[in-house]
DNA sequence: TTGTACGCGTTATCAA
DNA sequence: TTGATAACGCGTACAA
C-alpha cells in the first residue's frame, strides 16, 4: 500500500493542508506542528506522488533534455550537469531522443510537452535554433533554456561559451609559434558552433595580417572520421599547413592518425590543436593542444536558469572555457 | 488550455469512457465509435495526461535507467537502445543518476519508485548485482531486468553477452597466433563481468596447456588510466608478454599508448587485444583486436522484456557479441 | 495560523 | 457494447 498525505496527516494529528504547507515549504506553519510532520514524514517514510503533484499543482517536477549530440562524451558530460542539479531540487530527468532530420520531431516535442507537462525543456545544438520548435514551445508557453544558441538570443535564457574569442585565442597561439599556413576544419554544418569557432579562426588570421586561404578550409562533422577525410586532403596538399586547427578533438583525433600514418610526426613536423577536450583524444595524444568546453558546468547552469522559475527574467550565462596547452605544439615552440 | 477527454467525448459524441477504451485498445468498441473516437483525437490533437494516467490506472509509460558506469560510450549506448525501444510503445526514460558508493543510493531508488511510479527499472552493472537494491525492488514488487548480471540469475529477467566465452575465445586467438606469456587486464573489481572475462582468459589457457603466471595478471578498472598503469607494470617485466589482453578497450587504448612511448611496436612486438569496442580507441589505433559488445542491444533487448508486463516469466536473453579482428596481432600472426 | 471542499485528467467499477 | 460515477493523491481557493 503507498503512503499518502492522509496518512502522514492522521500520524501527526495535522490536516491534510498542513502536510503539504511543510511538504512545499510554505509559510504559515506552527513550528511544533511542522515539527510533529517532519517526523510522521519520516516514520513513514512518505514521498510525494510526482504524478499526483503535476495533476493537482503547477509543477511536474520533470524537466527533459532535447539532445541528439552524435558525441557520446558530450551527451554524457550534458546529462550529468544537469542530472547534478536536478538532484539538489528532487526534480527529475527525462531524457528524450529524437532524429534530428526527423519528420516528427515537431510532434515529439508537443507530445513530450502534453504527456509530461514537464516544468521545462533544455535543448542543445542543433536543435537549440530550430526555429520551428521554438515557435512551438514559445507558443505553448513552455520554459526553454538552450545551450550555445546562435540565433534569436534573446528569446530563451541559454549558456554558453564565447566561441569565437576561443577559436581566436587558440590560432593566436598557433600563429604566436611562428605558424602562417593553419589548416583549419570547421564542425557540421547545421550547429551554431561550427560558425562562431571559424569566425574565431578568421578573426586571428586577419589581425595577424594572415590572408585566408579557402584551400586551407576543410568542412567537417563534429566526429572522428570526417577529421581523418580533412586531414588526408589537407596534408596532401604541395604546400601543407604547418599547424591544423580541427573544431573538435575528435576531428583532432582524426588529424593525428591521419599523420601517423603518413609518418608525419607531430608535433615537430605538424602541431594539431582541438576543441571540446571531452574525449579519449586527449589522453591518447598528449601533444594536442584544446579548448576545454565545460560541458557538464553549461547543462549545470542551464539547469539552474531553468528551474529558477516562471517569472525569472531572461538570462544569457557565458561559462568560461580552459585553454589546455599539453605538450609543444610545433617545430617553432620555443 | 489542455485537451482532455472530455473534450475528445464531446467532439466525438461519445462518453469518456468509449474514448478510454479506445486509446487503450480495449474490446468492446464498436467500429463506428472507434472511428469517430480516432477522427477527434487527430483533429484536436490529444494526447493523454500521463500524470493523470498514472494516477488512475496501474501504468506510469516511464521506466527509469539506474546506471553510473564510467563510460560515457556503454551510457549513451545502453540509453540509445532502451529509448529506441521505450518510442514504439510510447515510454518515457527517465535516466536516474547514482553514486556507487553513495549511502544514499538505497533511498535515492525508492525515492524513485515511490515518487514516479515506474513501471519498471533496469540495472546495470555494478548495480545489477547489489543484493541491497534487489532485495528492496523485491519487495515492493517493481518489475526489474537486469543487465550483465552476475549473481541471482533467476531472481530478474536478464540480458548478457557470454563474457567468459568470448574471453576464451580471444586467448585462444592470441594462443593460435603462437603466444604463450599473455598479459591480462582485469576490470573493475565490483563488476560481475570482470571475473567472467578472467575466468574466461583462464580456462582458455588450462586448454592448452599453458601455466597461469599470475605476474601477468593485473587489476584494472576498465578505464584508460589503469590500462596505462597495468601496461607499465607488464612491459617493465623482465620476459614480458608478447600479447596483453585487456578487459576494455579503453584500458586496451592505454595499453596501447604505453607501447608507443616505450617504442613498442604493434602488433610486430606485441599484440593487443581489447574488450567492449565501444570508444574511440578502435578508430585510433587499428592493430587492436576486440569483442565488440553490443551494448545498445543489450539496452533494447533489456527494455523489451521490461515492457512484457506484469505477468511475463523470467527470461534470460543471451546476445551475440562480435569477434573484431581489424589487423593482424602479433609476430606470429600468419 | 489552520482546515474544508473541490478539481486536476485519467482509469476502474459496476450498472444499463 | 456502452456509460455514469467513484476513485487516484495532491495543490488551490477560500473560509474559519
Amino acid at each position: 500500500m503507498r503512503v499518502t498525505i492522509k496518512d502522514v496527516s492522521r500520524v501527526a494529528g495535522v490536516s491534510i493542508k498542513t502536510v503539504s504547507r511543510v511538504l512545499n515549504n510554505e509559510k504559515y506553519v506552527g513550528a511544533d506542528k511542522r515539527e510533529r510532520v517532519l517526523a510522521a514524514v519520516a516514520e513513514l517514510n512518505f514521498r510525494p506522488s510526482t504524478a499526483a503533484r503535476s495533476l493537482a499543482g503547477k509543477r511536474s517536477y520533470q524537466i527533459a533534455l532535447i539532445c541528439d549530440n552524435p558525441s557520446p562524451y558530450y551527451v554524457y558530460e550534458m546529462q550529468s550537469g544537469i542530472r547534478d542539479r536536478c538532484e539538489q531540487d528532487g526534480v527529475r530527468m527525462i531524457a528524450q531522443p529524437y532524429d534530428r532530420d526527423s519528420a516528427n520531431l515537431l510532434t515529439d516535442v508537443e507530445n513530450l510537452v502534453d504527456a509530461t507537462h514537464v516544468d521545462g525543456l533544455i535543448l542543445t545544438p542543433p536543435v537549440t535554433d530550430y526555429p520551428a520548435v521554438l515557435d512551438l514551445l514559445a507558443r505553448r508557453r513552455v520554459r526553454v533554456v538552450r545551450v550555445s544558441p546562435g540565433t534569436q538570443l534573446d528569446l530563451t535564457s541559454s549558456t554558453f561559451i564565447d566561441n569565437e574569442g576561443a577559436a581566436a585565442m587558440m590560432t593566436e597561439h598557433l600563429i604566436g609559434l611562428g605558424h602562417r599556413r593553419i589548416g583549419f576544419i570547421a564542425g557540421h554544418k547545421s550547429y551554431a558552433t561550427s560558425g562562431q569557432r571559424m569566425s574565431g579562426y578568421m578573426r586571428a588570421l586577419q589581425a595577424a595580417g594572415i590572408e585566408l586561404d579557402l584551400g586551407l578550409v576543410k568542412q567537417g562533422s563534429y566526429d572522428f572520421a570526417s577529421g581523418s577525410v580533412a586531414a588526408e586532403e589537407l596534408l596532401a596538399l604541395d604546400r601543407r599547413p604547418s599547424a591544423i586547427f580541427a573544431s573538435s578533438d575528435d576531428m583532432a583525433a582524426g588529424v593525428l592518425s591521419v599523420a601517423h600514418r603518413l609518418d608525419i610526426r607531430v608535433p615537430d613536423q605538424l602541431s594539431v590543436a582541438g576543441f571540446d577536450d571531452t574525449s579519449l583524444a586527449s589522453y591518447v595524444w598528449p601533444p594536442l593542444t584544446t579548448i576545454r568546453q565545460p560541458t557538464r558546468r553549461m547543462g549545470y547552469v542551464a539547469t539552474e536558469l531553468l528551474l529558477a522559475g516562471e517569472d525569472a527574467p531572461i538570462e544569457r550565462r557565458e561559462i568560461a572555457f580552459e585553454f589546455v596547452r599539453r605538450a609543444s605544439t610545433g617545430p617553432f615552440a620555443g
